[in-house]
DNA sequence: CTGAAAGCGCTTACAG
DNA sequence: CTGAAAGCGCTTACAG
């Protein structure tokens, strides 16, 4: 028995072609000498089968090396256990932040039996149609959301269950997760504020496509500071600014001049944060000794890769894109949609770029 | 008739489950009196039909709104039109660089046709098992490639066709795409010496795991610029670094410490790149007009994003997951395998921190 | 140019 | 506990 094995496997060897012809579950029933069905019990766990019968067919599965077909089983089940991630590659280019949505929401789909297609797609209602009308996936996740999202209306309509790394302008009825920049926003303040300081300056990156003026986390961070600058009685005016050092670097100036009192900025703009924090130093600044600087939603990685080491508030984005694609696939399994938090707060890392305000104010008085 | 389309749709809708059960082409048959057969035939083009027949059968598909079954076709055509990306998510966390590989990779897949699968995995053999007897994918592309790839033997084995974005130790019979590092490093240090340097140091990023020691870029760098340093009658040594900022700002003083005479550093390992920079600043010299730095195989982006403006050799991260794609998608239909150059050079762009050689020594003579 | 039919490799009621 | 059989929605020789 055990030398038929290899010979098993070397008359095939010669017999393949491109792909491997693969060993079939009816293969393994005749081995087994039992019914295809009886081995789909098995394999599948979906029926009690007697040990004895059990044994046989994990035997036989063992020697002929049998691996499911996942395609056929997709189209017997009607689920492919495969979930897209639709990415807007060319209006909305990948961030810092925004890569590690990715990997963690691969990782995660696979170490819950599934896969995840990348698909880079535009705002774009058609190339969803095309997407979800070709019955390869089960479910979508929509990252780099917009308020009002193109790609939103053709999922619904065609019933694909879906989910968002982001918010739509009204997301109650969807499912998603977010940071949740209003708190995200009050903590900044809050922060800045125990440290003594009032001239508060905000910095937020500049769309560069039409499309971003719609875009979730701006618009949000933008409304949030609004509303929280006026509870502090503080300057609510923001401050744009492009997604580059070299622009950062020159905001620096703008800033002071709106107001030369300015002792904290906030910056939601991870690209350009250096660039404010090197424009300042120009102007005779130091951070934070004369000014403190606090970036939002901001990676780690970046925030560490210059000195003075940012100040942040940690953007979750491993945490967002594992919690999207478990809840998604808890919904394609029926399983309980859970209660969690969708919001995610940013966690504030002290580093090197915020420290009390100085006591200039104090000493005129 | 036109009348009974929205009614077909409102029928179809409230029956709908948790996906739309699609339209298939026996519908289509049905409806254009034809047979299936020959609506797979004008839906794929491949055989002739007469215009009066594939006018009924696209104005039927039109008017329900087909679109072929993913699954289905590609059970029974035994192609899925999916193709694997590997990345060893947790052995090498994506770099700058290597992202774009990801996002171009998946943008030719889709125009070609294709679907990109993220797959995160580690340097496993069994984990590439798993996946290629699945049956799911056509074929697979590896990324971060080590010099013994353990990923490469089980593909070869299930004779899955696959291409590389690096290249093993001996590559020969692989189909593959690389940065050209022989080339990378001949062009640096002619580059350099061209401006006058003679004295140049050497720093390369240190593995951060036992697995990195056999990375393929690190590896074959490190070969090269011993060859080419031997050539130039240069100082061979190297220096090694780990992949931060603060650890590239220490290295600085170890470069100088090394060889006070130094006014060229090269430098495989763009996170630690502005940290050098830095370092040299601490010690008081100026870039470039003390120390010329060049950062080899780095993103633009990575160059950019503090001041002085990396120098940089520019990764061609965008063509290398284009091609390799495009390669393993040729040969998946068995198109011509293009003799096209496999290894892409990085190319030289002068920003701010790379100059001529100080004229210390020729004032000394 | 078109069609009838087998088959891709599974899953899943339905019987027994 | 196990099996026979229909069916998932296509593709593809093979006839005509």
């Amino acid at each position: 028995l055990l030398t038929s094995i290899p010979s098993i496997r070397c008359q095939t060897c010669s017999m393949r072609d491109a792909k491997t012809s693969a060993v079939t579950m009816q293969n393994v029933a005749d081995r087994a000498g039992v019914s295809i069905a009886t081995v789909s019990f098995v394999v599948n766990s979906t029926k009690n089968v007697s040990p004895k019968t059990r044994e046989r067919i994990e035997t036989a599965m063992r020697e002929l090396g049998f691996r499911r077909n996942a395609v056929a089983r997709a189209l017997a089940s009607r689920r492919s256990h495969i979930i897209a991630l639709l990415f807007p590659a060319l209006d909305h280019p990948l961030e810092t932040t925004s890569i590690r949505f990715v990997t963690s929401a691969a990782e995660t789909a696979s170490e819950l039996g599934y896969h995840l297609v990348l698909w880079p797609s535009h705002y774009d209602a058609e190339e969803v149609r095309e997407l979800t009308g070709q019955g390869l996936v089960d479910g979508v996740i929509l990252m780099e959301v917009l308020l009002d999202d193109p790609r939103v209306p053709p999922l619904i309509e065609s019933n694909t269950p879906f989910g968002l790394i982001g918010r739509t302008r009204d997301p109650s009825q969807l499912a998603h997760v977010d940071i949740d920049f209003d708190k995200m926003v009050e903590d900044s303040v809050a922060y800045l504020v125990s440290l003594g300081h009032h001239e508060i300056a905000f910095v937020i990156g500049r769309a560069t496509s039409d499309m971003q003026r719609d875009y979730g986390p701006v618009a949000r961070t933008e409304a949030a500071y609004i509303r929280v600058a006026h509870e502090y009685g503080l300057d609510s005016d923001l401050i744009y600014c492009d997604k580059t050092f070299v622009a950062g670097r020159e905001v620096a100036g703008q800033v002071l001049e709106r107001n030369p009192q300015t002792t904290g900025i906030l910056v939601m703009n991870e690209l350009a944060a250096f660039g404010i924090v090197a424009g300042l130093n120009d102007r005779g600044l130091s951070v934070p000794g004369d000014i403190s600087l606090l970036s939002l939603s901001t990676s780690p990685t970046m925030g560490t890769s210059y000195q003075p080491e940012l100040s942040t508030m940690d953007s979750p984005g491993i945490e967002l894109g594992r919690l999207a694609v478990e809840a998604l696939i808890n919904r394609l399994e029926n399983g309980p949609v859970p209660d969690e938090p969708q919001l995610l707060p940013c966690i504030l890392t002290v580093r090197e770029t915020t420290g009390p305000a100085p006591t200039r104010l104090a000493v005129e008085g």
